[in-house]
DNA sequence: AATGAATGAGCCTTCATTCAT
DNA sequence: GATGAATGAAGGCTCATTCAT
C-alpha cells in the first residue's frame, strides 16, 4: 500500500502561481518575462501556457485569489466586533496584517497599479463592488444610528483606507522603518474621526 | 534685436515632452515605444535621443518638472494661509485643483508606480523629502503650539494626503461620477481631524 | 453473431479524418494545428497521436484516401463510354461532379499545393501515374484510330485538364458565380478540341 | 572626388525583396522564417520588419512587383499582334516565357496558392480584374467579327490559360522534361481551338 | 539639430510530440 | 484506446539604441 508519506510537490499550476507572484511583486508585471516565471517555478513555458493561456492569464488568477482572500479576512473581521469604532479598528488591524503577512500579495495588488487587461478589470471592479457592499452592510446599523456620517458613496473607500494605503505603499517598497503593528492604532483612529459624527465619541452608542 | 531675448525653449524638445506625458500618463512609460512618442510629437528617432539621451532621460525630465511644480503649487498654498486648519484645507484644495488641472501630469505622477532609473529614485526620493521637510516648516508653529499632533514623522503623508490621493487615483481611472470639487471639504475635513489635538476644534488656536 | 460482421471503422478513427478534412481544406495542412483538429473533432491529443502517429500521417492518409475515390471515379466514368468524345465528357464530368460534391476533399487535394512529406509525395506521384496509365488504356483505342492527337505525353493532362483546374481552384476558392453544371459542356469541349485530330469531327469515327 | 565607380549594392530594402523570393518560391511563405530572409539578404531583423512591417507585408509587396511585370509582359504581347490567333500564341508564349526566365518568380506566383492575407487578397483580385479588363480590350474586334467564342466571362481565363498553368506548375515543380520552348506551339493551339468560333481557320479573317 | 535606416537581443506565444495514468 | 499535462525548440515581432548623412 502507498501512503504517499512524502507530500506530493504542490501541482505545477499552483508552482506556477506562486512562482508568478513572487516575480510579479518584485518586478512588476510588465518586466516579468515568462522566462523568469518559468526559472522561478521550474515549470516550462508550455506547461505555463497549457495552464493559464497566456501572462495576462496568471496575472488575472493571481489577482483574483488574493483579492478575494483580502476581502474575505477584511470583512470577516470587521463582522467580528459589534461596535462601530471596533470594526473600523478591526478592519485597519487586517489590513495592515494581510500586508505585514503576505507583503508580496500585498505588493502585487496595491503597490503598483498593474495593468491587468480591460476584460478582467471590469470583473475585478465588479467583484470589488459586490465585496464593498457587502461590508457597508455590517456596518449599516451604525450609519442608521447615526453614529457614522452619510457620505458620498465613493468617499467611504478613500477615507477609510485612504491613509493606510498609503502608508502601506511606502512600507512595501521598503523605505519606511516605523513598525507596522505600531501604526494601526493611529490609522484606525484616523479612519474613525474621518468616518464618525461625533469623533470624540467612542462608537458605543447604539450597542 | 529679437523681441525676446531668452531664447524659447526649442519648440521640438518641449513637443517631445508634451507628447511624452500623454503617452507615458495613458499607456505608463514601460508600455511606450520611443515610436508612440515620435507619432505623437511628430520628431523622429533621432531628434529624441539628441535632446534626451534615451527613454529613462525623457521620463526623469519630465517627472521632475512636475513633481516640482506639484510641490510648489502646494506648499505656496499651505504659505498663503495662516490658520492650521485652513492651511491643511488649502494643501487638500490645490492637491485636488492640481490633479484636476493636468490630469495626464497626476496620472504620470501618481497613478501607477512609474519605475524610472533606481538613479532617478534617489534623486526623487531625496527631492520629495527636502520639500516634506518645507513644507513641514510651515506647520510648525501649529505643533509646538499643540495644534496639531505629534506622531511618528512617516505619518504625516498618509494621515494629510492618503484620502485624497486614494481618490485622486479613482478619479484619474476615470470610474469616479463624483466631481473633484465637491470633495475637497471632505477630504480637508478627515485630514484635520486626523492630525488635529482636538478634532472638534477649527484649529484658531494659538493665533 | 453481430449484426455487422465487419468491425465498423472506430468512430474516433474516422471522426478525426473528417475533422481534418474540413481543418486542412480551410487553412491548409501547415496552418493547421493539432489543437484545431482536436476541437473539430472532440478527441484529445493522445487520440489523434494514437491513430495516426503524427499530423503528416492524417495528412497522408487522407490524401490517398481521396485521391483513390477521385480517381476512381474519374477512371469508371471514362469506361462508361464508348465514344472518344463521349468519354473525355464523362471525365470532365465526373471531375466537375466531384469537385462539387466534395469541395472539402476538393480544396484539400486540388486547391493549394498541400506538402505532404518528400516520402509520401513520392508515393503520390506514383500513384498517380499509374492511375493516368489506367486511363490512357482506356484512351488507346481512340489514338491507334487517329481520332486523338499524338502529342508529348506531358502534354495530355494540361490539355484535358487544365482548364477545369483553373476553373475549379477559382470556384473552391469561391469567387467564380458562374455554376459548376453549366460549364462542363464547354470544359469537354474544349478539352475535347484540343485533343481531337480533327476538332470538328464528334469522335464517333472509328467505331 | 569619389565617382562611386563600384556599383553601390543593392540597397537593403530590394535585397530583401529578392532574397525572400528566393526562399519563398523554395519552401512557400508559410515555412520561410524571419530569420531565412535575413540570412538569404544579410539583413538584420530589424531592418525587414522597419521596412515592410510584417512577414505578409513581404509577401505582398513580392506579389504585386511581379503579378505587375507578369501582366505588363502578357498585355504588351498580344498588343504586338495584329491577328487573333497569333495574338493568343504571343501571349502563351509570353506565359511560358516569363515562366522560364523568372522561374523563382513564377513558383511563388503560380505554384503554390500563396495565402497572402485577406487584405492583399482583395487588392490582387482587384489588380487582376482590371488587367484582364485590359486584355479583353485588346481582344475586342476578334469578338465583334465573330472570330472568337462569346462565353461565359469567367471562362474566359481556363481555356486561354488552364492549358498552360497546369503544364506550368508541373515543370515548375521540376519533374517535367518536356522544354518548355517546345510546348508553346500546343498550347497555343489549344487555346485557340477552345476560343474560336472555327478551330480549323487561322484567324485571319476579319483583316 | 534632425532624420530614419539599421541592428540584434529579447519577449510572448505556438505547436508537434511524448508519456504517465 | 483515451486523456491531457508537460516539454522545449522555434517563430514572429518589438524596441531601445546607434550612426551615417
Amino acid at each position: 500500500m502507498r501512503t504517499t508519506s512524502i507530500v506530493p510537490p504542490p501541482p505545477r499550476k499552483s508552482a506556477i502561481l506562486t512562482a508568478a507572484l513572487a516575480v510579479f511583486a518584485e518586478k512588476g508585471i510588465e518586466s516579468t518575462s515568462i522566462e523568469d516565471i518559468c526559472r522561478e517555478s521550474q515549470a516550462s513555458v508550455g506547461s505555463i501556457y497549457h495552464h493559464f493561456g497566456n501572462k495576462e492569464g496568471i496575472a488575472a488568477a493571481l489577482f483574483m485569489q488574493h483579492l478575494d482572500e483580502y476581502w474575505t479576512e477584511l470583512i470577516t473581521s470587521a463582522k467580528s466586533q459589534s461596535n462601530a469604532q471596533r470594526m473600523i479598528h478591526a478592519m485597519l488591524s487586517a489590513h495592515i496584517g494581510w500586508i505585514t503577512s503576505q507583503p508580496d500579495a500585498a505588493r502585487y495588488l496595491f503597490s503598483r497599479r498593474q495593468v491587468v487587461s480591460a476584460a478582467h478589470e471590469q470583473a475585478i471592479r465588479e467583484y470589488t463592488l459586490s465585496r464593498f457592499r457587502e461590508l457597508f452592510d455590517v456596518l449599516k446599523p451604525w450609519f442608521k444610528a447615526g453614529v457614522l456620517r452619510r457620505l458620498p458613496a465613493e468617499l467611504y473607500g478613500p477615507l477609510l483606507m485612504g491613509p493606510a494605503q498609503e502608508y502601506a505603499r511606502e512600507w512595501l517598497r521598503g523605505c519606511v522603518k516605523l513598525e507596522p503593528r505600531k501604526v494601526i492604532d493611529e490609522l484606525a483612529l484616523a479612519a474613525w474621526r474621518s468616518l464618525a459624527t461625533d469623533p470624540n465619541q467612542s462608537g458605543n452608542r447604539g450597542s
